[in-house]
DNA sequence: TGTCACAAAATTGTCAACAATCTGCAAAAA
DNA sequence: TTTTTGCAGATTGTTGACAATTTTGTGACA
């Protein structure tokens, strides 16, 4: 069946770092179709802000950019557009999705449903293991409170959550959670949590992983979903501020400051 | 900045079936790219079970059965990929997805958590024209058990909850919850209810209705997260009946109803 | 000065051709 | 007989070209 394989079984030490790089390239396209390949990177990007909401997207100027024709960049498109990052105009482009406060509030009354859930879950099949690794991160923020690290506690926080939604061992809610806090990066006066906020969100981790830890199928689930509601609030509360001061400019910020 | 529309205003009678068709084409070809109706038409054909789970989509023979190229198709698939309908194998194909029995229990865990958070909703926001409508909705699927029509009793079972999702008046939750929905429609094993399972299911659906109305928001959303539940274990049941006596055949069928 | 018409450029929508890969089958080898 | 090898056809992956549409730029004209 097999024609010989491509790959030698051995290599020569001297190219090894080039060869093992190609040997990488080739295993990615041997799995991945191009298409599947533009669709990841431009998803990183949207998702990393280097295209802000509102960026159109020039099929052209992608496919130069990244050494393919526009056939596959277009296929990409539509993944993106079906997974809610983009929005298509037909004859006009398609651009990064803008996600406006309703849906925002939406999203999270929806993520609260879902979390109750994973929280009653949880309750019932928590391992030592998972426990430890949990109650690791909520250390770990609470270290990051500490230390004013507003970064890294964000980090933690789509960690913690995403670990415990991984832990309920629900895969279609898994993969739906994790779309619905992509489309929420999208939210762009999300932002970080604002610092004094964090030692509250930090507590109510903790109480998350001691109401798991109890057993108590109920309890979990509300502090789960009591959880995520706060979090819609302190999100509300935040856009509110945002939009009565104006959008954010230099001038906006350093006046704030001072 | 208009050109002149291309449609007339005013219709000669003589031909107005033909051109009222044509209209209504082009119209759609204004909004809606080849790729969308490819996307919709085929989604449909999946749906209405022309295609059955593991059937495998030829690009050339869609393309040519549809009278477009190649292009639009493949954007239809990825689309199709991305909803979770169909599943793409690189250099193979792309086939109708099989919902293995897990994937369906997923699915009903995740959505009983979902109708949980709309029936908490409901009970608070229901209002008097939306109780009509639900209430006749339960009394025709009470007449449907009365004369055992199964199909329009299936039918009307989804009209139920989709309008109850709807009414919920999340957008989000309503737009994941159809997805589920038609997700599940390829769980080849569900079909239609049987018979003697659809007085309890019914039964289940005026409760819902009573608790919803009755204001209790705990009530109202425990009643629907049960009712899903029961679905669940009916459909698990079920499916376990069919996997013992084999797959269905005629001779199959025969043999049972003798 | 503003705006309307109209041409030019840019961009998307669609298609057909070419390249790469897989599948099935028959012939050759063990 | 069983396994392997080597085509030939079919199918998917990718590309570049052309058509249709929108956007932009420009100048005439009120």
């Amino acid at each position: 069946m097999a024609t010989a394989e491509v790959l030698p079984p051995v290599l020569p030490p001297a190219v090894a770092s080039i060869t093992a790089d190609s040997l990488a390239t080739i295993a990615l396209l041997q799995t991945s179709s191009l298409t599947v390949l533009v669709q990841q990177d431009i998803e990183r990007a949207i998702l990393a802000g280097e295209y802000a909401p509102g960026t159109k997207l020039v099929e052209t100027a992608l496919a130069e950019k990244m050494g393919v024709s526009r056939g596959p960049i277009r296929e990409a498109f539509r993944m993106l557009d079906e997974a809610g990052l983009v929005r298509t105009e037909k004859n006009r482009g398609v651009f990064v999705r803008d996600i406006p406060i309703d849906e925002a509030i939406e999203i999270f009354d929806l993520r609260a449903a879902m979390d109750e859930l994973v929280g009653r879950q949880l309750a019932k099949s928590l391992t030592t293991a998972q426990h430890k690794e949990i109650k690791s991160l909520v250390d770990a923020m609470e270290r990051a409170v500490k230390s004013g690290d507003t970064r890294t506690y964000h980090l933690l926080n789509l960690k913690f959550h995403d670990r415990l939604v991984e832990m309920a061992g629900n895969r279609k809610l898994t993969a739906i959670y994790r779309k619905l806090i992509k489309e929420l990066a999208l939210f762009r006066r999300l932002n970080l949590a604002d610092g004094w906020l964090m030692p509250i969100s930090a507590g109510e981790h903790r109480q998350i992983l001691k109401a798991i830890a109890s057993g108590d199928p109920e309890a979990a689930g509300r502090a789960m979903y009591d959880h995520v509601m706060e979090s819609k609030e302190r999100t509300i509360a935040n856009d509110l501020r945002r939009q009565t001061r104006g959008p954010e400019t230099v001038a906006n910020r350093e006046k704030r400051v001072a």
